[in-house]
RNA sequence: GCCGGAGUGGCGGAAUGGCAGACGCACGCGACUCAAAAUCGCGCGGAGUUAACUCUCCUUGGGGGUUCAAGUCCCCCCUCCGGCACCA
């Protein structure tokens, strides 16, 4: 054994060895338990950085923890391949963007090898592999097939410069974030995913989600944005035309002066065509419909209209209000009309005094007795109804159901649930995507490919114009095809689907990685699903992680898959910081990965990140913290190689556990200490707190060393205490471990040792310290034996010298005593 | 604006309502060494007090409260971080 500690040779040599006798390997068995732990597949980007290494490093703990404890863990990684970095690199490198993502997954596999993690290589999937896209686009044909894939008119940002259509991150600011030209919209045909059809059960589904951060399950909730109301019909003037309009405040309707439509809205056309002020208002709809959405649903953005010169009826008091048109309104959410009560909404207050429009008050605060006829904000809380013929003095809660009551008898409303949710948009007008299987055909319309004939294949050579067009559409040979239905000539969709639905699914994937006739075996992935630890970042707790609930949701309606959720519990890992500050390529403080392993190796590298914070909050990087582990594994290194020979040769067997010495005792006793905490905090996943218990057990053999050496029981402790530490140790640094297990004498790797147990005899304590307080500050301590009652304790307290002195002039009005614990003397 | 989360030594961070500051970093001292590094050991919130073992007080963003006892529970406020943001 080498008296150094040198990472380096050893790193790499168990890498080896490991992957040789593939540990990690895993099938389903029969009578272990099974646990599927997952961490969220990178973007293949090029290489790691530390960010990454904090989320795997952790999922890695959680695996060969639960390994050790007998559980059957399947831990598999891949790579979230398609996307738009390999099409820019295409362009600005001219190099193939396969190529570019091989090259990268190839490098950025080596540097996981290179950090031990845990993985069954044989499982990985790649989403750009013609073997997973198949099934992608084969999961797009079920959809289909079930109506959830629908085909619709959309606006999308386009660059006018770039000839194409940006996904919302692609536009910084309002402009192309490639060539900083103004982003402009465009119409076009887009497959949506009918994902609001799911509303109701995403949102109910959270409440099951016991292991989800909360603050996920909130971010969940409010994006999808479920709010019940009413829908009301008022009907226009001159022409009699339904105007529905959705409010979650029907409680206000007498309070209506007017009505505003979207810029948008179907019946703009009809009421402003031949009116006296047609052009006037043309060009204000114009205006409004070239600031981008979401510039135009900022909150900042000032609110103007314009009257278009039409009245409409309040269905339920009849009063004629006028129709106006404003920025404000959105055509996408309710029916894109809305009705103004500016005594009992913000907006409309504010839209009604810069427009003149009379504001009417319905609702009276519930303390006052009169209305308040001035006002010079809206009053939006609960209150009594007023000035609604029929309701008045009835509490707004309860008048919302009469006057929904009331709406619905008459045939003028009813109510309903409206969701900020909005289907999917899928379509990207990208080359490299998975292709979404469909084929137009002049005669038979819309054709999706027939299952039999899938993969639609990606063509692999292609060349990238500066056009910015998909170069899909260049490519005679993919867009030209024959209908399946006719046989006649038929082109092929040549947009891609959105990256996020490749990740919406690799995770039943990854249990059948190479089944190749169907997307996976029912019982194997009924057998390993759900996921039963899912770990990855925050930025995807909205996208990724409901999309794929909403995968999930609809493969078990349809009886592919059993589970209804897909992770049972998410971990979110906080960021990476440096110098306060997310780590950029701007602000120049980047920690290299590649530097970190070649100084430090792999296990300090993990050590560290697990024990600088805990994981769901952001993690400081510090190069002094880095040293610091280094040092606790030297430390343990030294420990090991001090005692090589004696721990070699005394094996658990020749363990004496009677007559000990109180020393020995006590050592025994930290042992099974530590490694009840260390295995409570495990479970709990607090990491840093589980370093900080082994460090500080190993400070405690460093004290131990001596007694050690003087007798063959002690000796057999400090056995018992190196075996415990590396055992604690080797979820966390897997090479050093290994290693030293080998060192004292073992021939099997210790990843495929298990967890060791507490041994609750030596837990036992007959001494226990209790600290004495004299209202409520320690003033004393004495020790007793363990287990004595209150009223002992209660006594030798009293009957103490430092006690009777505290006490002395005073009374003694109470004392407090917790058995084991402590005793408080309350005095005047 | 709304919804989350956080605020504890010089720094990262610990603490089922029961000894605040575990563990690590930085720093100081000692041992080893010709010397340095590495290593091993000791000390390390602040103020005061004692010749000294000591003893006392203050201290978990600020202010109130509950309790024998509060970093922890309740109310109000401040700061920072994250998310959402005209959703009718």
């Amino acid at each position: 054994m080498k008296n150094k500690y040198d990472f380096g040779e050893l790193e790499s040599k168990w890498q080896t060895a490991w992957e040789e006798e593939g540990i990690y390997h895993v099938n389903p068995h029969e009578t272990k338990p099974k646990y599927y732990a997952l961490e969220m597949f990178p973007y293949p980007s090029g290489r790691l950085h530390v960010g990454h290494t904090r989320n795997y490093a952790i999922g890695d703990v959680i695996a060969r923890f639960r390994r050790m404890n007998g559980f059957c863990v399947l831990h598999p990684m891949g790579w979230d391949a398609f996307g738009l970095p390999a099409e820019n690199a295409a362009i600005e490198r001219g190099i193939q963007p396969s190529q570019w993502t091989s090259g990268n997954i190839q490098h950025m596999r080596s540097q996981f090898m290179r950090l031990g993690l845990s993985y069954d290589w044989r499982r990985e999937v790649a989403s750009c592999h013609p073997g997973y896209y198949k099934w992608t686009q084969w999961l797009f044909l079920q959809l289909l097939k079930h109506g959830l894939a629908y085909r619709k008119k959309a606006q999308v940002n386009w660059c006018p410069k770039c000839q194409t259509v940006l996904a919302n991150e692609q536009v910084v600011e309002g402009l192309c974030e490639r060539c900083d030209t103004e982003v402009t919209k465009k119409e076009l045909e887009q497959w949506f995913f009918k994902i609001t059809d799911y509303a109701d059960r995403l949102l109910e589904n959270l409440e099951t989600l016991e292991g989800w951060p909360e603050k996920v399950k909130i971010m969940q909730k409010n994006w999808i944005g479920r709010s019940e109301g009413v829908e009301v019909v008022f009907k226009l003037k001159d022409t009699g035309d339904d105007i529905p309009v959705f409010t979650t405040r029907h409680d206000t309707i007498f309070g209506v002066t007017y009505l505003v439509l979207a810029p948008e809205h179907p019946l703009v056309e009809k009421i402003i065509s031949g009116s006296p002020r047609e052009q006037e208002i043309r060009k204000f709809i114009a205006g409004v419909s070239r600031v981008s959405e979401i510039d135009r649903t900022s909150e900042l953005t000032e609110k103007i209209g314009i009257a278009t010169g039409a009245y409409a009826a309040n269905p339920m008091s009849g009063q004629e209000v006028p129709v106006w048109i404003a920025n404000y309104v959105l055509p996408h959410y309710g029916t894109g009309a809305v009705m103004g009560v500016p005594a009992h909404d913000m907006r409309d207050f504010e839209f009604a005094k810069k427009y003149g429009l009379p504001v009417k008050v319905v609702i009276v605060p519930p303390d006052q007795a009169h209305c308040q006829c001035e006002t010079n904000e809206a009053y939006e809380e609960p209150g009594v109804m007023a000035n609604s013929p029929g309701f008045d003095g009835m509490p707004s809660d309860k008048g919302k159901n009469a006057v929904a009551e009331f709406m619905e008898s008459h045939g003028i409303g009813k109510r309903t649930v409206n969701y900020k949710l909005r289907d999917w948009l899928i379509s990207r007008q990208r080359y490299w995507g998975a292709p979404i299987p469909i084929v137009y055909c002049d005669s038979c319309g819309i054709v999706g490919v027939p299952e039999e004939d899938l993969p639609v294949e990606l063509p692999l050579d292609v060349e990238f114009r500066p056009t910015g067009q998909s170069p899909l559409n260049d490519i005679p040979e993919f867009v030209n095809t024959t209908c399946p239905k006719c046989g006649g000539p038929a082109r092929r969709e040549t947009d891609t689907m959105d990256t996020f639905m490749c990740s919406s699914w690799y995770f039943i994937r990854f249990t059948c990685p190479r089944t190749d006739d169907r997307p996976w075996d029912p019982d194997t992935a009924n057998y390993w699903l759900p996921v039963d630890q899912y770990t990855g970042g925050v930025e995807h707790a909205i996208l990724h992680l409901m999309y794929s609930r909403f995968f999930t949701m609809f493969l078990s309606d349809i009886g592919l898959i059993k589970t209804k959720e897909p992770f049972a519990r998410l971990l979110t890992q906080g960021m990476v910081l440096k110098d306060g500050a997310k780590m950029s390529k701007s602000k120049g403080n980047i920690v290299s990965l590649e530097e970190m392993l070649d100084k430090y190796g792999a296990d300090t590298t993990r050590l560290f990140i697990l024990f600088a914070s805990p994981p769901e909050r952001d993690l400081e990087w510090s190069d002094q913290g880095v040293e610091g582990a280094s040092r606790f594994l030297g430390r343990i290194w030294r420990l090991v190689y001090e005692f090589q020979n004696e721990l070699a040769s005394y094996d658990s067997a020749q363990r004496e556990r009677s007559g000990l010495t109180s020393e020995e005792k006590e050592m025994r006793r930290r042992i099974h200490a530590t490694l009840q905490k260390v295995t409570q905090d495990l479970e709990r996943y607090s990491f840093n707190t589980v370093v900080a218990g082994i460090m500080e057990l190993v400070n405690a053999l460093y004290q131990f060393r001596d007694v050690a050496r003087t007798r063959r029981e002690a000796m057999g402790i400090m056995g018992e205490a190196v075996r415990t530490v590396l055992l604690m140790l080797a979820p966390f640094a897997p090479h050093i471990t290994d290693e030293l297990w080998h060192e004292i004498g073992y021939k099997r790797s210790i990843h495929e040792e298990n967890w060791p147990a507490v041994d609750e005899s030596a837990l036992v304590e007959t001494q226990i310290e209790i600290v004495i307080q004299v209202n409520g500050r320690v003033r004393d301590r004495m020790h007793v034996a363990k287990g004595r009652d209150s009223e002992y304790l209660r006594r030798e307290v009293l009957a103490r010298d430092r006690v009777k002195e505290l006490v002395e002039d005073k009374d003694i009005r109470e004392v407090f005593v917790v058995p084991d614990r402590l005793v408080n003397i309350v005095t005047s």
